[in-house]
RNA sequence: CGGGAAAUAGUUCAACUUGGUAGAGCACUUGAUUUGGGAUCAAGAAGUUGCAGGUUCAAAUCCUGUUUUCCCGACCA
């Protein structure tokens, strides 16, 4: 494409609504544009960007005999009453109504369309199995939208799901898509992960996201150094060697004026992190609920949600407190409260610990297991990077990843809700097993920008960038313009998508514009055009120099491009 | 949803404290000189100061409301 009369610009500085690096280069580069709040233009450059990177996802699938179809958006509310997951999406869902009053949303997921049209097909084991997939626009009204494409409120996603006769079945499908997605994030160049997570809303048996390591991640990822675990912290088991035995002593109450936290107690009473326990109370679907961690540790709420089959957990308001105690929220204690007590594993190895009164200004010392009743007791922290790999015990790390896909077993949950089943061999009627399989195509540009820019831009791997060659006219003279028109001529006829920079602009400005756009080859004609060379060079530097006008496409096609 | 900050030309910001003709850099237009890493000089064009109300002779500036955006947190298949 010749620059010259097209719709491209670039900005020769960061706008203020952007925060990311990402998305701050994506804006610049006149690759999108926010609209609103998590809202965003693809403009013809970032359009080319997204058209490729999904004709990847597409490719793979169906190598990996999935069939494409489209969903609609607009969906009448009904089809999410069926499944219950009206009011477990609940303000995540954009509503609205027609002109007869009824009510229909903006679909944030399409597992019960899926099912749906699986329903139109199913009627026996015969029928199976199958895999559907759309590429398509989902709605969420997230409540902190972020990062430029990372966290928006309208994107485009990837969905597919697998019907099966039973879970077995699944486990082949599952590994199928598994390999599928291995070839996907290998194409764009992502430097990624896959860990263990949580079912969460989704339910079902098994979940596993594929993370893309980045500092501006939101997701915390917990790596083993030795062994192949990996997991989001959410799930990751903490498997503690802490205990303390000490001879029981008798609980007693002290005056602790203006201790709040933890770290005031420690100071407070020179004593070891240890021997505290953090008390946090929770509203858990309506019941107002104790918490006991060890006071170094930090609550995993995923945890104990699953440990409780709960739906939703808030920290309680002053109110809400008044309900079980006096105290205040700086000296909280299981002593004496009038709520259910949930306590982490550890709490049970401790003795003599401390503890707040629910009197303001007081705790307790020398607290212990028997002073208390515990209703449950469950492994509720997140793990820390001191503690051990569950697994193999050796050393474990940290890393932010953001979440480009996901892969669920489902199991019945679905096709029970919504009446999915076939008959088998012996007449039996029984449900379909699922699987459902997530890509975030919009984030995966996002990820991929964040992983491969430097100071001047970024820098596209071949697979995705919206052209893998751009042409520099670096220079006006005829036999400059005559050299270059040529060479577009002959590349173009050749197959091999090139962008023309014919702009009348200072050579300086197409290089930086080039960089900043991350275009993986260039050629420029220049000045040595009299010599009868013209120059190639790569963005990442790798390559650098000049060759033979007529070599030019002998030298282009060692990129294998169109491969 | 809680806490904080902000909204002025296409964009990044200034002017607001102490009310009185709204300015600059980048981008844009014209001309000259330049021409391989975001050129220089000169001359221009560009704004209902988010919206609505109020105070005042006079409001970008003070007051009230409202909307939107951003940040921290909560939340988040």
């Amino acid at each position: 494409m010749r620059l010259k009369n097209t719709f491209f610009y670039t900005l020769r500085e960061n706008v203020k609504d952007e925060d990311s690096t990402s998305g701050n280069l994506l804006v610049r580069s006149g690759m999108i544009k926010k609209t609103a709040s998590g809202i965003y233009m693809f403009l013809p450059l970032g359009l080319k960007v997204k058209q490729k990177l999904e004709n990847i996802i597409r490719e793979e699938m169906d190598k990996a005999g999935a069939n494409e179809l489209s969903m609609p958006i607009l969906l009448p509310s009904d089809v999410f009453e069926a499944s219950g997951r009206l009011s477990s999406f609940g303000k995540d869902m954009f509503k609205l109504k027609d002109r007869y009053e009824r009510d229909y949303l903006l679909g944030p997921t399409h597992e019960e369309l899926f099912v749906l049209a699986a329903k139109e097909k199913v009627k026996s084991y015969r029928d199976l199995p199958f895999n559907i997939y759309q590429i398509g626009d989902k709605f969420r009204d997230e409540a902190r939208p972020r990062y430029g494409l990372i966290r928006t409120r309208e994107f485009t996603m990837k969905d597919a799901y697998s019907f099966d006769i039973d879970e077995a079945h699944t486990d082949i499908a599952y590994s199928n898509m598994t390999k599928a997605y291995h070839n996907i994030f290998k194409r764009l160049d992502l430097d990624y992960r896959v860990v263990k997570s949580d079912t969460g809303a989704m339910g079902g048996l098994l979940s596993e996201e594929y993370q893309a390591l980045s500092s501006i991640g939101e997701d915390t990822l917990v790596i083993c150094n030795k062994c192949d675990f990996a997991s989001n912290i959410e799930v990751a088991e903490v498997k503690s060697n802490y205990e303390k035995k000490e001879e029981l002593k008798e609980i007693e109450m002290v005056h602790t004026p203006n201790v709040r936290t933890i770290n005031d107690l420690v100071n407070f009473l020179n004593i070891d992190i240890n021997d505290t326990v953090k008390s946090l109370v929770y509203n858990i679907d309506g019941e107002i609920v104790m918490i006991l961690i060890k006071g170094d540790r930090d609550l995993n709420e995923t945890k104990v949600k699953k440990l409780l089959g709960a739906l939703d957990m808030t920290m309680a308001t002053e109110e809400e407190l008044k309900k079980i105690t006096n105290g205040t929220f700086g000296s909280l204690g299981p002593v004496n409260i009038k709520a259910k007590i949930i306590a982490d594993n550890e709490i049970l190895k401790m003795t003599n610990f401390v503890c707040g009164a629910n009197k303001e200004d007081y705790h307790y010392i020398n607290v212990n297991l028997k002073d208390f009743d515990i209703y449950k007791v469950a492994d509720i922290v997140n793990i820390s990077e001191n503690d051990k790999c569950p697994v193999c015990g050796s050393k474990i790390t940290f890393k932010k990843g953001i979440e480009i896909g996901n892969t669920f077993k489902l199991g019945t949950k679905y096709s029970e809700a919504l009446g999915l089943n076939y008959l088998d061999e012996s007449n039996k009627l029984k449900p379909v097993d699922m699987g459902c399989y997530g890509i975030g195509t919009a984030r995966c540009i996002s990820a991929v920008a964040e992983q491969h820019h430097d100071e001047n831009g970024i820098i596209w791997p071949l697979s995705i960038a919206p052209y893998p060659v751009c042409l520099v006219l670096a220079g006006n003279d005829e036999e400059m313009i005559k050299t270059a028109d040529n060479i577009y001529d002959l590349l173009m006829e050749k197959g091999i998508d090139v962008l023309y920079d014919d702009r009348n602009e200072r050579a300086g400005v197409k290089f930086k514009d080039m960089d900043l756009i991350g275009i993986p080859i260039r050629i420029t004609v220049g000045k040595k055009v009299k010599e009868g060379l013209v120059e190639i060079k790569t963005r990442d530097n790798k390559i650098n120099k000049d060759v033979k006008i007529e070599e030019v496409y002998d030298n282009i096609k060692e990129f294998k491009i169109n491969a």
